[in-house]
DNA sequence: GCGTTGATAGACAGCGCTGTCAATCCAATA
DNA sequence: TATTGGATTGACAGCGCTGTCTATCAACGC
């Protein structure tokens, strides 16, 4: 089935190819008349350009890549979809790129991805976007590329991120709220830009009210559920014990939760527990997580529509504005009760 | 930074054009001394074809879809990683796209994306693989694709599919050898080839070893986690309990190893429940499950294959074996002990 | 010796689009 | 009226590769 060519779009129109070409890529200098002309038989005909016809001539390939190296499938899928959202509404493409941070050859791995595909730009994801090697490696090669959350919010490269830190102040305020004054945190993995900005959030709040911030009440964890229960066991033997932990992410807070519940500590009236992130999980436990929505996807998008903003014009400034997350309170949290 | 072409790789050899286009692409007629020659220095200067070109060259983009609609995150990331790793061992580019098979514009959801993106095959996974309107579309267009396990193993295109129903005989053999007599069954969701195949295999195996294959014990499902414990609490109220519940997947035994807690049964010495798909969670609860590894991967990667052989036009006869499935033995199942 | 064959190699014309630059038009100005 | 200049449009030359067709050459049969 041969496509339609934009040959085909001008000689229909009565114009050259070329103006076609203006018109398909929204450039200026088409007057009005014409520009409604050439679309009106580019919608009647339904006319795609050719990437690969548009990629040759134009020395750009309108491809994107994502690289991630998470554990959570949940986490990707959130992410894929912003990306992809993004993408569709600009015509580019996505290529996707599992990593591993691990791997001694990820630079090159990255970077014979990008030679052969010849990717515009990528989008890195933690950890990814915080390994100094791998970025000097794109910025020595001339690619472009938004991080998304990195742990230094420097000036490297445009990025976007959540308000992680205001977010974790919220749920400890909306803890305090609840009556609670001795509050455990379990943090997460070191050096990932989240497990700060969470741990910086609960801290504030809890001064910010007064309260004492008790070292005994913050305890390591890595993200992981058996983190999220041996750091209940370690907070629930203190002799002063919290009435409410707040983990640092989802699967840790049903490591609480299975925890409380082998102590028989019913959830939420003697113990309230929250979570982070709000993953699948989060709501199909019982009692459902009291979490805080990680607007994962919304970030994802906003990156790709910097990229791409970037990959258009030079000088595209970017919104260093967080992006807002919703606390969401379930049947985990509530106020003591005998 | 211009890319070395393929010229520069002709003039550095002391041949054509042409002659390095057909190493590129390992066509014939060139003789083994020149095919060396010309080897040596495109792996010395890591020379890699502009895909661009190449497609508009050969009407090809070298682009695969993946098409898919599922609610369970770690299936989706289990067939992007096989698609993934054959298309990078043969150089493809792979387009993800999610669907929605309840949308109305599926179909041309799906031909827009075809048109746009040029793709030269798809991967279609359940349950798109099974929408008579979209393999029309397809069909129509002469866009090839392959199958990965579809409901109707006919002949519309090739396809892929693991050997479920062997290995819920073999899971439900299994039990039998652990002395069990009444096993219950939760299928899933209706329409869905692992669905049938599932129970065909567990009706089989509880025959071919002269057990009673009693209707009570076979309860509908939907695959998630609340049908697995609705079905759990219509089985284990029966008069004659079954001593072991196989559920057609990992979220419905979780479900119903909630329900044997909730209501003090051990698992596995008063119940014994198993899952299929070794899903992560599968791991994660405790007592961990017992389940078959649904090779999803496997057979993405073999599909892909399949399906860049297909367009390579070696009119391959496809393999129609099924990939085989482990079981994996943990502890939520074993012997009836007091 | 001559034509014939098969294997190898190269010339050449695009694929469908964009960048560059020159051409054209029309109103405003001198 | 001639000139200018900005706005609009088009001609043309590739981008880097592949498909098609032709050229070359050694080996072979008669």
């Amino acid at each position: 089935m041969p496509s339609i060519t934009m040959q085909q779009i001008a000689e229909m129109t009565g114009v050259s190819l070329k103006t076609v070409s203006r018109v398909v890529n929204k450039e200026s200098g088409v007057s009005p008349g014409t520009r409604k002309k050439v679309e009106a038989i580019i919608r009647q005909l339904d006319y795609q350009p050719n990437p690969a016809a548009r990629g040759l001539a134009a020395a750009r390939s309108f491809l994107i890549a994502l690289l991630y190296d998470n554990p959570s499938t949940a986490y990707i899928i959130s992410l894929q979809s912003g990306a992809l959202a993004a993408c569709r509404e600009h015509n580019y493409g996505l290529l996707i790129d599992p990593c591993d941070h691990h791997d001694d050859d990820l630079v090159s791995g990255v970077r014979a991805l990008a030679r052969r595909s010849r990717v515009d730009g990528l989008l890195l994801t933690p950890p990814l976007c915080d390994m100094e090697d791998l970025l000097d490696m794109l910025d020595e090669r001339g690619l472009k590329y938004v991080r998304i959350s990195p742990l230094e919010h420097n000036d490297r490269s445009p990025f976007v991120y959540a308000d992680e830190c205001p977010a974790a102040y919220r749920m400890t305020e909306y803890l305090i709220s609840q009556g609670h004054e001795r509050i455990g945190l379990i943090t997460g993995h070191p050096h990932r830009s989240g497990t700060e900005m969470r741990l910086k959030g609960y801290s504030e709040a809890i001064r910010d009210n007064g309260l004492d911030l008790d070292p005994a009440l913050i305890v390591p964890g890595d993200y992981t559920f058996e983190s999220g229960e041996a750091g209940a066991r370690k907070l629930l033997r203190l002799d002063d014990r919290p009435t409410a932990i707040f983990a640092s992410n989802d699967y840790m807070a049903s490591g609480v939760l299975k925890v409380a519940q082998q102590m028989k500590l019913r959830v939420p009236y003697d113990l309230s527990i929250a979570g982070y992130d709000d993953a699948p999980l989060a709501s199909r436990l019982w009692p459902r997580l009291t979490t805080v929505r990680h607007p994962v996807t919304e970030v994802c998008r906003r990156a790709t529509e910097l990229l791409i903003r970037h990959l258009a014009n030079e000088d595209a400034v970017f919104d260093p504005d967080a992006i807002h997350s919703e606390l969401v309170i379930r049947e985990s949290t509530g106020p003591l009760l005998d």
